[in-house]
DNA sequence: TCTCTTAATCGTATATTTGCGATATAAGAT
DNA sequence: ATCTTATATCGCAAATATACGATTAAGAGA
């Protein structure tokens, strides 16, 4: 039991299901807020905005990067990310695809 | 250990935090294109599309539905859902704000 | 009434997520 | 060389999510 079926489904449904996820906790969002108005390069900043411990804050952090919408530099003793702003964008996109597919397929069924 | 703490973040970061967390699974997404296609009125459809147990379907569309975004309906023996396209345009919204929130703080912070 | 169908719910197993403290690592400062 | 600072990673605990089969509930039809 609880195997996981995911990959059953279509590679647009897993991509979008795996985007939602990336920001489906309040913490991630707040994040790439903070990344956002720091335009790029903030490490332990974010640590000391968030009600997080820093391990915690490390590992929605590594999340993040895993999704691939923000990338993580080393920068001397720091690190140092920002947003991935060409894989935002296709995210992005993406979302609206499925919204307006969903929308325009109503239509179709509707009348 | 392991405290719920999503409430000490915004208001707003946790409701559309709670929404992608609702189409965080390919399943949701499938189950969203099915009531889409078919407008509304699909119960045990749904069960034949999608490679689950019907106990797990039944467990998907009540998360869609504690999330706002499908209203269900008893119909007889059977049970009738659709999405709830106002529910579903206030997200779609509110995601579009956060994304061009975030392009138009990154902007400012830019240069 | 008894049976069939449909769908929700219960119980259970397993997997994943969330969170923290402690520890490791690595670069800069002294 | 040692100390400090910044972060990542490890190990653990608790909570949640995913999935299924079995059971329940409720209307439809014989």
């Amino acid at each position: 039991m609880a195997f996981n079926k995911k990959e059953e489904f279509s590679t647009k449904e897993q991509s979008l299901a795996a985007f939602a996820k990336a920001i489906s906790h309040p913490a991630r969002i707040a994040i790439l807020d903070v990344l956002a108005k720091k335009n790029e390069c903030i490490c332990g900043e974010i640590v000391d905005v968030l009600p997080l411990a820093q391990s915690t804050v490390s590992q929605h952090l590594k999340e993040l990067k895993n999704a691939g919408l923000i990338d993580g530099t080393i920068d001397g003793p720091r690190s140092c990310y920002g947003i991935n702003w060409k894989a935002f964008e296709k995210f992005s996109n993406e979302f609206n695809s499925l919204f307006n597919n969903l929308r325009v397929k109503n239509e179709k069924a509707c009348c």
